[in-house]
DNA sequence: GCAAGTATTCAACGACCGTTGAGGAATAGT
DNA sequence: ACTATTCCTCAACGGTCGTTGAATACTTGC
């Protein structure tokens, strides 16, 4: 397949600076076809620039890379915290609700994909792509997330006490799972519906995800705690009862 | 970097022809890297044999990727259709569990991957990647694995009676994020857990997951049926009783 | 042992890859 | 108006990409 190149070159006719509709480009283009299914050229004409601006303002590709990834995640970090505190502080002198707790995680994540026009949009698929990526997960999601996870699953194991560490990473690995292939946007459950549900439709999932989260959180600590009691059955049957009150 | 390429050519050490030796280090690779981040060099000096021959056996480089997503999944599809159609046997004349449907979803997968060998544990990180990607996932998994799929999203509408078809749709998608993140063993839950758990720990993962998702698709019906009421009080009520039953 | 067919090697093709250095244009400070 | 700095273009580099056609080796059937 010979593709023929035709020189663009709109020469300053947008108003974005070049650095930022590299960014924008490059951000699309990665989110479909990867880090390697994309060439600087491929996003520099997308951008309507010169090949070399890549290296100028970033130094290479893979730098190109983790500033698109890099850029919206400082943006989207401080407000789950917030949101996390909020969600802390209407809950006092209690803990919060676990659903709650799952909504401030999942909440800025969706509402801006749904909603904050196609840049987020692209911006998910491409955490989904890495997430699920062996080459990639350990850097930039360790990198970028980690810090901000560890936060939540402190406030998660507050409102499931009695239930062990190992019960609430689990927990968590299937949520960020269920998550990120939402953010994938496939279209696969689209087409395996008959176009009854829509991959697109997020609000739906914002609607679902926290309840079904939870109610997994839950069955997993029930588990952990009826099974192979290694306490007295007395403290057993506190703890139980405890992390099994609901709402 | 200048990467020095030395020819291996073992040329018939091994026992296995070149064709398969082929799928395999592609697996290996594709699965660590993607589809564009290796080489049909890279893949043929890793099984030892020559560039040409990826053409002469597969056509082409794209042929190949989708061999190597096809040879696995032939071998699965069965056994897990076997395994559903047996749990739907031995709950007659009831209905299997939820669980009991999620576990003949996922033990085929969960158990090959743990002790099938490293051919098939690269196999589902690469079955992890695909799903996750808006360019391979609407070609790749919908042609191998949907009409298996539609199947068991049969039987749990069986299982789930009174609930609506959307949110088998939705729980189903959850799953299969929370699943396909694990194959992906990034290693993310090791270091986010200082240990405690790992990526490659299947048997924990084949332990929970069952109870977190059964709990999730009986959240996701009760919430449906107890919202938004379409129907008189009295068919709703008898609805609700009938899907919360635990067990 | 010879022929037919299959499997593999070899060398090379044009296209595209990421990156670079030299230089031009725009901008800001004075 | 001059200068320094930043932003960007142009042309080209050595390398690697996937693929191919011709030639060689191996296997099978007789």
């Amino acid at each position: 397949m010979v593709v023929v190149r035709r020189k663009i070159t709109r020469k300053r006719t947008g108003t974005k600076p070049g650095k930022e509709r590299i960014l924008d480009a490059a951000e699309r283009l990665f989110a479909r076809h990867g880090f390697y299914g994309i060439s600087v050229r491929d996003i520099t004409e997308a951008a309507g620039v010169d090949v070399a601006l890549v290296s100028y303002h970033f130094g290479g590709k893979r730098e190109l890379f983790t500033a698109v990834f890099q850029r919206r995640a400082e943006l989207l970090n401080p407000e789950r915290l917030a949101m996390l505190e909020e969600v802390r502080r209407a809950a006092l002198p209690g803990v919060p609700t676990l659903e709650d707790i799952v909504n401030a995680f999942t909440y800025p994540l969706l509402e801006r994909s749904a909603r904050g026009g196609p840049g987020w949009k692209s911006y998910f698929a491409l955490v989904a792509q890495v997430n699920n990526s062996p080459e990639w997960a350990p850097v930039l999601m360790t990198q970028h997330f980690d810090p901000l996870v560890e936060k939540f699953i402190a406030v998660l194991r507050e409102a499931l006490p009695g239930c062990s560490a190992r019960e609430v990473y689990w927990g968590y690995q299937f949520l960020t799972g269920a998550l990120t292939l939402t953010f994938a946007e496939t279209g696969r459950i689209d087409t395996l519906s008959s176009g009854l549900c829509k991959s697109s439709d997020l609000d739906s999932v914002h609607e679902r995800l926290a309840p079904y989260v939870a109610a997994g959180f839950r069955a997993l600590c029930a588990r952990a705690n009826s099974a192979e009691p290694a306490l007295p059955k007395s403290a057993r049957a506190a703890i139980s009862a405890k992390s099994a009150k609901r709402r």
